[in-house]
DNA sequence: CAGCATCCCCGCAGATACTG
DNA sequence: CAGTATCTGCGGGGATGCTG
């Protein structure tokens, strides 16, 4: 994910598209944000209820508690995640998405499907092009 | 994008992450692929009409030759880029998109679009957070 | 439990040079 | 023109250790 927004690196340097003069137009960071690795598990596990943090964490499976957080901390910053921390002993803090995360997961999981349904179309065109090159 | 999958590694290092052999499906590199930088700039130009090499580098902007030959390679052979190069000097190549590719292309301009027109929603939830920890 | 801080590796991507 | 080949940096991200 493009999470280290803040910390000065960011995006890709775009041509036409970069209407600011960053080098970067800003939604493309969000795309890069909802589209990386960790942000597509989180927001479609997100999309059927709400989730703790480790718990979510085994959901996914094999994400390191550093993507995790890195993640949930730059969706809930652009708005898409809500963080509900609950000040209890121990801890307990519950993610769950907010309208506009809700939108994004909708997205996300249609894209998502789509490339799965289109899996062996993609696999198909493969065994053919690397054929062609052996 | 995680161009270089026949040189054994791809988007997110598949081995890398998929340690079990099984962690990372497949379906996933495809989406890293359509929505990685140049990937997502790549099919939303060609969606208009075809361009040739150079052409396209430019129409798209800061993309280096061969950040653009990667992106160009790893979506034709996923089967979302048709290349077409004519045997003539010096030489031509177009680039289209495959039906499939035409279909790829819809997905990620609706996600694309759907960033865009949440900016400024994004962008207030953004300033709230920092507020919020300033 | 839910994180933050630190270290460190390796692989993406930019720059440069060369070819058919 | 449309690539290929090679070198290098630097930052993403996993691992480990610590805190409230």
């Amino acid at each position: 994910m493009g999470v280290s927004e803040r910390s000065a690196r960011v995006g890709p340097p775009a041509g036409k598209y970069d209407l600011d003069g960053e080098g970067t137009c800003p939604s493309r960071l969000v795309l890069e944000h909802v589209t990386s690795r960790w942000g597509v598990l989180v927001l479609i596990e997100l999309s059927e209820r709400s989730y703790r943090f480790s718990e979510l964490r085994r959901a996914i499976g094999r994400v390191s508690e550093k993507m995790l957080t890195q993640t949930l901390q730059t969706l809930e910053r652009d708005g898409l995640v809500h963080r509900d921390a609950k000040p209890v002993i121990p801890p307990r803090v519950d993610y769950s998405l907010t309208d506009l995360g809700r939108e994004a997961a909708e997205q996300v999981r249609t894209l998502s499907t789509w490339t799965r349904d289109r899996m062996a179309e993609v696999e198909e065109a493969r065994r053919t092009y690397d054929e062609a090159r052996a």
